[in-house]
DNA sequence: TGAGTGACTGTAA
DNA sequence: CTTACAGCCACTC
């Protein structure tokens, strides 16, 4: 079995457990799991993740929704933060480093 | 086996 | 301040 499912089960791990209105970064999803290199595979990874998965609250460095265009629709990633009380203009959430969560490893 | 790709990040100009 | 370039790891063809 790959090893690297494992990376993938890491990362789907920590997004579950962002909270309800909060974000997190790429990087920071990566550096939790011990590879803070592998910001990218974050998002190849989320790209392949389950549908019990938050990827919505996952967003650049920058708060930018980079992937709102890999979501079903072309506004739902938007609508889904919007819907947790956060501010998305121009696919950029405003005060981002306000509701940023700093993801834990457990 | 090797080369190409990507939902990123940090540093330089 | 904004814009550009290179590094990085895992996966697919």
């Amino acid at each position: 079995m790959p090893t690297a499912k494992n990376f993938y089960e890491s990362v789907y791990a920590v997004v579950r457990q962002i909270p309800y209105g909060c974000v997190t970064s790429y990087g920071a999803i990566a550096k939790a799991i011990g590879a803070p290199k592998s910001a990218r595979m974050v998002g190849y990874a989320l790209q392949h993740s389950p549908g019990d998965v938050p990827a919505h609250r996952v967003l650049n460095r920058n708060g930018v929704l980079t992937g709102k265009h890999h979501f079903p629709g072309e506004n739902l990633m938007q609508q889904l933060l919007e819907n947790e009380g956060l501010t998305v203009i121009t696919n950029q959430v405003q005060n981002f480093e306000k509701h940023f969560w700093e993801p834990k490893i457990q």
